[in-house]
DNA sequence: GGACTTTTTTTGAATGACTCAAATGAAAGT
DNA sequence: ACTTTCATTTGAGTCATTCAAAAAAAGTCC
């Protein structure tokens, strides 16, 4: 059932339904907020010959049709997530990356509009929450330095 | 005077008073969102000889004491800003990546609470409006698309 | 003002996330 | 099934940024 729910998601956009897709699909599932590399390990459990490389087409094209969106907080690696169209923002861990969603405080899209547009044609307002994580804040008490970096 | 003041601004943050830096501050005063590039390129008019290596390093120096603020605007290239501290937000090109500022909407820092926080210690909320700015309108309705970069 | 220590700058190489391109392989329309 | 179109693989390339070792300059103390 989310097998074919993957399938009817790619027919719905259009795109041909291939394993690596549906697979890439279904590992955003379990992972909410991964990069192409997470995601590309989770794929492998089950697709061991699917390349990285595909897994940047897929998260590409997944994204170019509206099924996926995704996330470039500073400079991590970028993120991708399935809830899409909803408007909602990010709260991301300064330390080690992780990210959680927040609804957002406003409304819907735009949600925020600034005081001048300086003449822009608005599309988005993107707002991210910075801060630690409580597991960060957890480490930064006992240890001292290490970071690991979490989804 | 204006070369005693990013003078006094680096004695001020603690930090070693050299050529690089005060360039550095100086370019950021005319190129106010300024990518490390445009920033070694400006420097280099009047310091020929600095390299890029040493802005970024002096970018680090800045932005560590809290002289200079880094922007990181999706998948563009860091950009940095001087006005610091005043909790303001920015308005960014999706085409070719101009900045400009925005005060901020609602008040003062953090700005924005998410309604659930998922324990976090939060430091920032980070408003990001994603536009077309207005030189971008014009070339999307006469060129079909060439995509310069500006600051 | 000259020695001394510490911090910067230079040079050159390395990294990491991501993209490009050509060749092979698989989907879907007829 | 046949054919066309689109995906996937492989391997190389790009770009912003960082690392590291050696040389040069700042600030400090007498």
């Amino acid at each position: 059932m989310n097998l074919s729910d993957a399938t009817d998601l790619l027919r719905g956009a259009g795109l041909r339904v291939t394993e690596p897709r549906r697979a890439v699909i279904e590992a955003l599932r379990g992972l909410p907020h991964a990069s192409a590399d997470a995601i590309h390990a989770k794929v492998a459990q089950t697709l061991p010959d699917v390349s990285l490389q595909t897994v940047y087409n897929v998260l590409r094209d997944l994204t170019g049709s509206g099924l996926t969106r995704s996330i470039e907080p500073g400079d991590h690696p970028a993120r991708y997530e399935l809830r899409v169209g909803d408007n909602h923002h990010h709260l991301v861990c300064t330390r080690c990356g992780a990210i959680t969603d927040v609804d957002c405080v406003i409304g819907h899209a735009p949600c925020l509009t600034p005081d001048d547009d300086h003449g822009f044609v608005l599309s988005e307002a993107e707002v991210t929450f910075w801060g630690l994580c409580t597991d960060c804040q957890a480490d930064l008490v006992t240890a001292s330095d290490p970071v690991p970096v979490t989804t």
